[in-house]
RNA sequence: GGCGGCAUACCCAAGUGGUUAAGGGAGCGGUCUGCAAAACCGCGAUUCGGCGGUUCAAAUCCGCCUGCCGCCUCCA
């Protein structure tokens, strides 16, 4: 049984979805002002999991991932560049898909973009105002402001666990004349001369933040949906806001579960322009590999904060280094020929098969709990090494069991995308001289030996004696 | 000031009432080896930030304290 736990009632709770088998699910995507940031990264691995866990689980799940495609930085970055806005956009939602594609995270059903869906956000905004949640204030030469009357949607705050009374007595709220209570926010606002600008009732203008995510998922998804994720900081305002737009207008719960992931933070500070400490996620693959990230990001639970450090992630590495290399060490046992005379002992392994999985999902079904899930895989890996190094070459009985690994961590990491496919291959002339090396091996020519495998690592490959006379090429560590 | 989260071995990180406190990294000891590396085996928290309380039983529940962090303004 699937627990989730949710941040609207701060419980973890059995998943059920509002028509099973099928699960609506919609997760804040970019907004593509710029190169998105590991902590971007991670959210949308979580998010990637978490979808294909649900699947996995025989859920018919669509997802939706919108990209935000206009907005106040967006315009900035335009002047600040002199283009338009549209191709600020463009440039970095394909630099975004980019790095999803390098990521291994599967696509969403639909990427929505903000500028496609004006139509829908006009009607919401003009129902908003027929029944009353609304009002229209002036603004610019070219049109008005239209503003949220929070306080007459009566639950707002119930998903950030602040009232109205307090956030008008907090420090941080900002003044503004034109509203009428501090925490009402914009669905509409009129655009200055020069700004990107749509035609509205209320003049030339363009969307604010929350309403896009609301029209969308009415339009794609419904009225309500199962699951809306992001990152915790969109609890408020942006979540917050979202609902009450949304069941202020049809008066039925908008979301079912709400799920939000932790931030990356940078040798524990906050990654943030001011601190100059912003980790691009095409620098993170230009210096470790996707699946290395993955599991890095999948290494603490997604609701937890993850510390980034290099050491850190380095010594993420090293561990996922030896977990892949099982599935190397598998092919080379199960491709190399069998023997009938090797004594192996395979009933750990026998159990350690059978029992995966069930770990694996009792782990995933607790709130997705990826740490213990790769443990569980890592308990797996861990004893198919253990029989492999009982014999060079192995039974008939192990190569069955053997592939019987091979299915299951290929089935299992390939769902957390932290298996990679990439087999360490040398050139021919380093396979060349590693054979060579066997025969002065068995000359006892050692000096010649050692001098050829000082050769191959100045190419950039290590030399391993496995048992039997056999050797191993692997890239220099 | 309000709201929320976290504190588990040298490091990362699961565990949220009851058998030996997962897993990974680093370390140490051993086996193997021409050497090296790798591999494999073994060792490592009598204890879970501190102090109280509840309970037959707590890292796990409650209270207080200390420290760190996030949100309340754009933010994954």
């Amino acid at each position: 049984m699937l627990k989730i736990t949710n941040t609207l009632t701060g419980n973890k709770e059995p998943f059920g979805p509002l028509t099973p088998p099928k699960v609506k699910m919609y997760v804040c995507g970019p907004t593509v002002y710029d190169d998105i940031h590991i902590g971007n990264a991670r959210s949308a691995v979580n998010f990637d999991v978490i979808r294909k866990y649900l699947a996995f689980s025989g859920f018919q799940v669509t997802y939706v991932m919108n990209i935000t495609d206009i907005d106040d930085r967006i315009i900035k970055k335009a002047i600040d560049e002199k283009r338009e806005y549209s191709e600020v956009a463009a440039t970095y939602t394909k630099a975004y898909f980019d790095v999803i594609e390098k990521l291994g995270i599967q696509k969403a059903d639909i990427h929505p973009k903000a500028t496609e869906y004006i139509a829908e956000m006009i009607g919401l905004i003009s129902g908003l105002i027929e029944k009353g949640h609304a009002y229209v204030v002036p603004s610019t030469d070219l049109g008005k402001d239209v503003l949220f009357d929070s306080p007459t949607f009566k639950s707002y705050g119930k998903l950030s666990g602040k009232n109205l009374e307090e956030l008008q007595e907090g420090a941080r709220v900002e003044k503004n004349e034109t509203k009428k209570n501090p925490t009402d926010f914009v669905l509409w606002k009129a655009s200055k001369p020069g700004e990107p600008q749509w035609d509205s009732p209320w003049g030339k203008g363009r969307p604010g933040w929350h309403i896009e995510c609301s029209s969308m998922v009415r339009k794609l998804l419904g009225d309500s949906i199962d699951i809306h994720g992001g990152g915790i900081d969109l609890i408020f305002p942006h979540h917050e806001n979202e609902i009450a737009q949304c069941e202020a207008f049809t008066e039925k719960p908008y979301v079912k579960y709400w799920l939000h992931n932790g931030f990356i933070e940078i040798s524990g500070q906050k990654m943030s322009k001011s601190l100059g400490n912003i980790w691009k996620a095409k620098d993170a693959l230009k210096d470790f590999r996707p699946e290395v990230l993955r599991y890095f990001f999948l290494s603490a639970h997604y609701r937890s904060g993850l510390n980034y450090d290099r050491e850190i992630l380095e010594a993420n590495m090293r561990g996922w280094e030896e977990f892949n290399q099982t599935f190397q060490r598998i092919e080379e046992a199960l491709t190399a020929p069998h023997s009938d005379a090797a004594v192996m002992d395979l009933l750990e392994l026998r159990l350690a098969i059978d029992e995966v999985e069930t770990k694996f999902k009792e782990a995933m079904d607790d709130d997705f709990n990826t740490p213990k899930a790769i443990a569980a895989l890592f308990d797996l890996a861990r004893e198919t090494r253990r029989v492999l190094s009982q014999s060079a070459r192995v039974t008939p009985g192990a190569k069955s069991l053997l592939a019987e690994v091979l299915e299951k961590l290929n089935l299992l990491g390939g769902l957390l995308g932290i298996v990679t496919t990439e087999r360490a291959s040398a050139p021919k002339e380093v396979e060349e001289l590693a054979q060579a090396r066997v025969e002065l091996k068995k000359e006892k020519k050692f000096k010649e030996a050692d001098e050829i495998r000082a050769r191959v690592l100045a190419m950039g490959f290590t030399i391993e004696d496995v048992q039997g006379g056999h050797f191993r090429i692997l890239p220099k560590k």
